[in-house]
DNA sequence: CTTGACCTTCCAGTTGCTGGAAGGTGGATA
DNA sequence: TATCCACCTTCCAGCAACTGGAAGGTCAAG
């Protein structure tokens, strides 16, 4: 399939994916008339890089998880000590994005009135981790 | 206190904390000598910059997101718009966090032994969401 | 056989930092 | 009191990761 289509399904846009192919992430064939051409595989990996750059992964951690999927031939132990360490990230991650939900749930149910001059989610923002001035 | 404690307690580099300013997300008062000078509110802020940026928003949403704590007098009604927009967004990175850990944790499990020359979890990736080349 | 929606490359601009130079500040020590 | 040394300041340059736009080739439809 053509860049469009690739960057429909993945939504990518086709300069970013262009732009990924330029720094060695994915490398999609050509046809005659000099267009990329995308395979599943291809529009799985730009997902999958959509994602996780989304998530706040660096470019270069993007290649490295890439990489768990795509190396076939490398050594387990290898893969698997940094898909041990993102797994560590990724569950930071996921708490951090809940805590971040919780306030802005509260946020949401305690102030709705239409004007609040003195929302309770504000002093209790101030908690945690943070000592005095 | 000064820039260094404030880097420390946030988990940001000092040079992040001045482009922070230079760009109006904070605006730390100034010692008698020129230095910066953060209160506890300042480095909550910074906290949750060094959390939001890492989880992928960027730093306009940020403002937005910073804005919701801030602007005590803002409409109730605005604020709540902006929070239950974050909300949906929150939770789809959560969700996708949570394949992502998923894939992950397969990854490791399934492919434990020492070489993997065909590793079951790479079949499954190319599922869902992509059909045919 | 032209129109329009695609594709190509290339180059310049933006965002969000990040490093380094050049110099001022301030508490501890000789 | 001098002088370290670790801190702070501003400013400017560079890098990462896109993003937009020009100039031109391709291709299915009318």
């Amino acid at each position: 399939m053509n860049i469009g289509e690739a960057s429909e399904r993945s939504g990518l846009p086709s300069k970013t994916i262009r732009y990924y192919e330029d720094i060695g992430l994915i490398r999609p064939g050509r046809g005659g008339n000099g267009y990329r051409d995308y395979d599943a595989a291809d529009v799985h990996k730009l997902r999958f890089l959509q994602r996780s750059r989304g998530l706040g992964f660096s470019v270069e951690e993007c290649r490295q998880l890439l990489a768990l999927y795509e190396d076939r031939s490398r050594a387990s132990a290898d893969v698997k000590e940094i898909a041990e360490i993102k797994l560590v990230e990724i569950d930071r991650k996921i708490r951090e994005l809940t805590e971040l939900r919780h306030t802005l749930e509260h946020l949401v149910r305690a102030c709705h009135g239409n004007h609040r001059p003195d929302c309770p989610i504000l002093e209790g923002l101030s908690d945690g981790a943070v000592q005095e001035s």
